[in-house]
DNA sequence: CGACGTCTTGACCCTTTTCAACCTACGTGG
DNA sequence: CCACGTAGGTTGAAAAGGGTCAAGACGTCG
């Protein structure tokens, strides 16, 4: 087991601590089983962290190589030189993503839930993975070819012209991926801002844009961060 | 050898051809000859084809696996319900892909140079390679992690407000990746419609924040395809 | 309580879309 | 050879949409 230092609140954990970890991530899927058996088979090989709200994950970048949400959610941002920060992907429980030290773009991860565990594999064991740990490193794959999909679905909602397609359909998938039943109300992760940023709209956009769904009962909200999709096919459909 | 069959304009091609068609390919860069090297030491696993513009390559994605491009340009694109076609990504010389053959949003890729030679490997012998050929399958994963920066650089284009923003930004990545050599006139691989249905734009708005910045002193264009960057610095920072 | 962050709403202005026209290059067929 | 159609590109004017600025509501936390 490697103990990674360096983090800032980040709280090290090990192997064994990893199963409360994922019993508490509840509603488990089949793919996050296949993610929380891939984590323990790797055994010493990877380097588990625990962090709370806000953290700065940036000491995970370091070492390079691969890393993976086991609960929580993590978002990886770049602030642009006006100074505006682009939120470029969202990673969420059995989400994957990949670590490059010497990245000029200079990306930064952040929890946006109460707490998120994490995983990753530094760049030098994965270089000795295919021999090591062939059928483990297939996995990676898979994996990555995830991630290609999962940022080429938020190019479709970034494509989108109008405000309230962008906003309908990025809430779809968000929805789709926060949790397996149709129409269940779910804990958005994110705040308004965070949206704003991601889809690339002023937050006032994002505002009357999700105000205008839930008036026409597309959507309900019992908070502001508390939602459920109503009619899924219409959602989708009307805006065009 | 592999040949493929059911290709519409397709040549069948052999690894002896590989030269031929790289050739042509001006301007190797140390990245490309990686490539190359790789795809020749595949050998049989490899499945080779060349087409002609407008062909649809969308044969190649039944067996599923990866593909990456050996010369031309190839972009990945789908047709929303509305009829409007979006484009999700823009494969060049040395870029991958991945093929997923049971995808529900139905991709499809076209050639939009005048030829394109394209290699694949398809599921099944992606499967065993990660045993049979560890090094390679290794190199599979870093020009996948490549593919992922990619899709990330076209977030972050796709999520800028103003549209002479998104266009400067979009073109100095595009310039970027045709020619090594800064301000050198490039041949755009894709008409302003295709652009526009990249960024999430009308054709009208990317035909007039060219001409904007033609008129600024920041491009060049010798023929509407023909673009040289004068001033890239400039072209990015006046627009932030 | 007051400060703060988040979310919402309104009014106004600017940008982009839309619709229309026009231009050029190119290929086809009379 | 020229007329014609088509595809790609550009430009203009009106309409719609989103950004910006300003203000206020709400909940939480010190």
């Amino acid at each position: 087991m490697d103990y990674h230092s360096g983090g800032t609140a980040m709280e090290r954990m090990n192997l064994g601590k990893l199963s409360s970890a994922v019993d508490a991530a509840a509603g488990h899927s089949p793919v996050y089983e296949t993610v929380v058996n891939f984590t323990r088979e790797l055994g010493t090989t990877v380097t588990l962290a625990r962090w709370e709200r806000a953290d700065c994950c940036d000491s995970m970048v370091e070492s390079g190589g691969i890393g993976w949400v086991l609960s929580g959610t993590v978002r990886k941002s770049v602030i642009l030189e006006s100074g505006q920060r682009r939120i470029v992907d969202l990673m969420m429980r059995g989400d994957f993503f990949s670590l490059q030290g010497d990245d000029p773009r200079a990306f930064s991860f952040e929890v946006s839930t109460d707490e998120a565990v994490t995983a990753r594999i530094a760049h030098r064991d994965l270089i000795s993975m295919p021999i090591l740990q062939p059928e483990l490193y297939r996995f990676v794959h898979e994996r990555t070819c995830e991630t290609i999909s999962r940022l080429e679905n938020h190019i479709l909602v970034q494509g989108r012209t109008r405000s309230a397609q962008k906003i309908a359909s990025y809430l779809s998938l968000l929805c789709a991926r926060l949790s397996e039943e149709q129409g269940a109300a779910v804990e958005l992760p994110m705040s308004r801002y965070d949206i704003a940023d991601h889809v690339g709209l002023a937050v006032e956009t994002v505002s009357r844009a999700i105000t205008d769904l839930r008036r026409r009962g597309l959507i309900e909200l019992e908070t502001p961060r508390s939602m459920a999709i109503c009619q899924a096919q219409k959602l989708l459909a009307d805006l065009t």
